[in-house]
DNA sequence: GTACCTGCAAATCTTTTGCACGACA
DNA sequence: TGTCGTGCAAAAGATTTGCAGGTAC
């Protein structure tokens, strides 16, 4: 299995199903309707929702599928996740990876553009050559709310 | 136990075990060989590095008490901990707190100003009202050496 | 004397792994 | 048919907690 291929972010379940393939991987009930439940998410999901999410169509998955078929995914460059502060890491689609704000007292998220990043990783570069991955940890803080409190 | 006092970042352990002798906690062997660990430190230590370095002075201190221990310095606004990539929180004096850069591919760490986060933080606090914590998270990337294979 | 601390053991939570069986190509 | 994927159970690592006994003040 080769590292983190740089494909062409795939559109689509079938796509991914297909580059699987390509990869002498095989297409199962529970990969396929794993990815639906990738594709169809708005929002970031843990493993254990991801999970129940999946067992709605395909019961009695088990968590440690979802947690392979995820790091294979991940591996194929098609999944990224993400750390909101404490507690379990959250997955989403590597097209729909973005940097995120988390509130550590009430456990809020706030999406933010990547250019959010620009000055803080062309510094990084510039003094000691490190090239920032801006989606894969959130910065924490205090939102408005609880910064009042 | 009161929540984070905005304390004037005490120098010393005598400071700190007078600090929490005012707040109606005892001063024990294990606490003071304790503090005696974190001001002596150099670098970022996880529970466990610092649990081994107590038990050279006072054997058998016991994980969990180090822990407590921890958790009570971090209330009283004396100590910090900051996560570095996967792996084990790292925890040091407040004091001495500062951003990191960390490596995902070798586990290095690199330290920052302040400062760099001075944009970032700006933005954050105008676009959403949001008080960015620079420490408590590194930032992960991809340090030189690993950049070039 | 009493509230606070400690050691010990067990529980917690998330994620990983070994192994034998079942299924995709 | 042979390799790859899965379920199950158990292990892993970091941290937390309950409880009974010990200690600072």
């Amino acid at each position: 299995m080769p590292d983190s291929a740089p494909t062409s972010s795939p559109a689509s379940a079938a796509e991914v199903l297909n580059l699987l393939r390509s990869h002498g991987g095989r297409v199962t009930r529970s990969r396929r309707v794993l990815l639906e439940v990738l594709f169809a998410a708005s929002e970031h999901m843990n493993a254990e929702e991801i999970g129940a999410e999946v067992a709605r169509v395909e019961p009695a998955v088990n968590m440690s599928t979802v947690y392979r078929n995820l790091e294979e995914l991940q591996q194929l460059g098609v999944v990224v996740h993400t750390h909101l502060g404490h507690g379990p890491a959250t997955y989403r689609l590597a097209s729909a990876a973005h940097p995120h704000l988390y509130c550590e007292s009430c456990g809020a998220t706030f999406h933010l553009p990547l250019d959010i990043f620009e000055e803080l990783s062309d510094t990084a570069l510039r003094t000691h050559g490190f090239s920032v991955d801006a989606t894969h940890f959130a910065i924490p803080g205090r939102c408005a709310a609880c910064s009042q409190s």
